[in-house]
DNA sequence: TGCAAACCATAAC
DNA sequence: GTTATGGTTTGCA
C-alpha cells in the first residue's frame, strides 16, 4: 500500500507518496490542491494510495530534504526511488540527473550527450519528472544558458526555477564534470545562467 | 534576432 | 503500426 503525506513548507505545499522506504512520487506547488493533483499525476493511473495525516519517520526525513532543496541548502541524502514502472530511458536520465550537485547546472544537450538520445527527449523526461525537486530537474537549462522551461512549461514555473537556482548559487566560477553510470556529464556554475 | 526544420523518446490512438 | 507532442537545437536569412 502506498501512503501519501502532505505538508506546508514555508509558503509552498509539498506532497509525497512512499511505500516501504521507497519514494514513488514527490510534488510541490503554491497551493494544496494543485500539489495533490500533481502527486496523483505522477503515479501510475491505476495505482491506489491513501493519505495519512500523521507523518512517518521516513516522511519527515523526506520533507526535511524537500525543505533544504527549496531553501537552496547543500545537502546529501540517499533515498530510494521506485522507478521500475518507468521506461528505461527515463530511468537513465533521472539517474544521471541525481549526480548534478547544488551550485551547478547542466544542459539538455549535455545530458543527452551522456545518456544518449536527443535534447528534446531529455526535456520530455524533465517535464514528467515524478520526483521534483528531489531529482533536480530545475538544474537543467538550455545550451545557450538561458533558463528553459519548468513545471510543464508554464510561465510561473519558470520563475520558480530561476528562484531555486539563484538560491543555490555557490559562486563557482569554472565548469566541471561528474561521473555518472552513463559516462561523464558536463556541469556549469549556476552563475552561467543568463539573466534575461 | 527570428523562424523553419531536424531531432528523439513517449503517450495516445 | 502511426501520429502527435514537447522544459530543444541548429542553420540560415
Amino acid at each position: 500500500m502506498i501512503r501519501a503525506y502532505r505538508k506546508e513548507i514555508g509558503d509552498i505545499w509539498c506532497a509525497i507518496a512512499i511505500e516501504n522506504e521507497k519514494i514513488w512520487s514527490t510534488a510541490f506547488a503554491t497551493n494544496e490542491k494543485e500539489c495533490v493533483r500533481q502527486l496523483r499525476e505522477n503515479l501510475p493511473y491505476n495505482q491506489s494510495f491513501t493519505f495519512e495525516e500523521k507523518p512517518s519517520l521516513m516522511a519527515e526525513k523526506i520533507f526535511g530534504a524537500l525543505k533544504s532543496v527549496l531553501e537552496g541548502e547543500n545537502t546529501s541524502w540517499d533515498f530510494k526511488f521506485e522507478t521500475r514502472h518507468l521506461p528505461k530511458y527515463t530511468q537513465r536520465v533521472l539517474n544521471c540527473l541525481t549526480k548534478v550537485p547544488v551550485g551547478y547546472v547542466t544542459t539538455y544537450k549535455a545530458l543527452a550527450k551522456t545518456v544518449g538520445g536527443g535534447p528534446r527527449a531529455v526535456g520530455q523526461v524533465m517535464a514528467s519528472n515524478p520526483f521534483a525537486p528531489l531529482v533536480p530537474c530545475h538544474r537543467v537549462i538550455k545550451a545557450d544558458f538561458s533558463i528553459g522551461g519548468f513545471g510543464g512549461g508554464s510561465e510561473g514555473g519558470v520563475k520558480v526555477k530561476r528562484a531555486l537556482l539563484e538560491r543555490e548559487d555557490k559562486g563557482f566560477q569554472k565548469p566541471s564534470r561528474t561521473k555518472t553510470e552513463c559516462g561523464m556529464l558536463e556541469l556549469f556554475p549556476v552563475g552561467f545562467l543568463r539573466k534575461n
